[in-house]
DNA sequence: GTTAGAAATGATGTCGACAATATAGGGGTT
DNA sequence: AACCCCTATATTGTCGACATCATTTCTAAC
């Protein structure tokens, strides 16, 4: 399982605790916008408050958490412009990943995604589309993965995947668009089996771009 | 000034280290790949291994320190690779800053932009070319501004442009280059006066990936 | 009653010391 | 001589205490 690679390892108390509060923030257990105290956090989750401040700050370069000096750590509030804005820029950074893998990518790399997509589309004509999302991620992971951009990667993985699963989670968004998207997805690794980067760069902004309008369209409903 | 507006001001002892730590780091003060000592920065420092724990982890938030557990610090190693990476980033993000901007620069911010060029061309034509350096951040950093996202800022001002400059200077490279630099900029901001988001773009991207190849071919000379 | 100022409270920022881990060096064996 | 293991050393990770700052609350003056 290619997504498996991203299973960060926690060797330190840090690690562990910066996890935790990462899984707990994306997935609301800790609300957006709450305040983030250092002493409360340390007795809730028993370890000194260094650890807890090296946690926040690693949220921080996140951009899960803003911290203002000598007042504290907020988690940052969700508001649909900063949804729009992040879409814009992972429209941006996923379409460049898309020329890149298409240059990039590794025959063998590509004939496993496209194995992948055949395998979606099995789940995807069976109905189960519960496991859409994860396939969903799957796809994304192995193009950006494919870019071989080291940049690239870890501003997409680290850090703009959580917010935007942050997102989803918390304005209540279901997964993304089921069967459109899968035509899509097929078409961007169509491009890059053709090591056509200019086209593969053009559909994955439009499927993002897509994405990105659906959302509108719903946040407008709500 | 416009770039006056990105003087973080420091008021922790964390902050202020970090800052000069940063500056030491991209000046070459001190050298590329070598290790960060926690103890013999404190000292080096004046301040606490605390201090310079929260400095370091800025640094690598920043990707110009690179940390492993029980290890320590590194400063990250500079190849032509990495540099190349990094341009293709910047590609995709100013390019997508040039095409907001295009759509959310007030009309005076606009006017001001190209009174900028016009006195940037005065001091070209002069010969002063040593203003050249400035003039080029000042036009970026004011489109990147104006794309009004805050994720775009953030990734391109504290993020890549730091990185950016540290391989200036350590591998030797001059400023931009000047004279077709000048007009490349110049028709950047047509595009962004006549709103064309489309065109702003694509020049901007086109712009960008001239720089990348001027890096290259001189990488290739040395 | 309102406001300005000062004390009290609680938080973050900083520090030095201890614990745990990685690395280097020495001693012994094959 | 090469290899492995064990010890010594130095570095990082973690902790609790103190200093400093922001905020709240009380008091006093107008």
């Amino acid at each position: 399982m290619s997504i498996a690679a991203f299973a960060e390892q926690a060797v330190t108390s840090a690690d562990k605790t910066f996890l935790q509060l990462r899984v707990d923030i994306v997935e609301g257990a800790i609300p957006a916008g709450s305040k983030l105290s250092e002493t409360e956090l340390s007795t809730k989750y028993q370890v000194s408050r260094a650890v807890i401040r090296e946690a926040i700050n690693r949220l921080e370069s996140c951009h899960l958490v803003e911290r203002k000096a000598n007042v504290g750590a907020r988690i940052v509030s969700l508001t649909p412009e900063g949804l729009i804005q992040l879409y814009q820029v992972r429209e941006a950074l996923e379409g460049m990943a898309a020329r890149l893998a298409a240059k990039n990518m590794s025959d063998e790399e590509i004939a496993d995604l496209t194995a992948l997509l055949d395998n979606h589309f099995q789940t995807v004509k069976d109905g189960e589309s519960y496991y859409q999302e994860a396939g969903d991620l799957d796809f994304h992971y192995r193009i950006i993965l494919g870019s071989k951009n080291q940049h690239l990667i870890e501003v997409l993985v680290n850090g703009i995947y959580h917010l935007i699963r942050m997102y989803r989670v918390q304005l209540g968004m279901a997964g993304p668009r089921v069967t459109t998207a899968f035509d899509e997805h097929k078409h961007v690794v169509q491009a890059i089996a053709n090591r056509d980067e200019e086209l593969a760069e053009m559909l994955m902004r439009r499927h993002i771009l897509y994405s990105k309008n659906n959302i509108e369209r719903k946040l407008l409903q709500s």
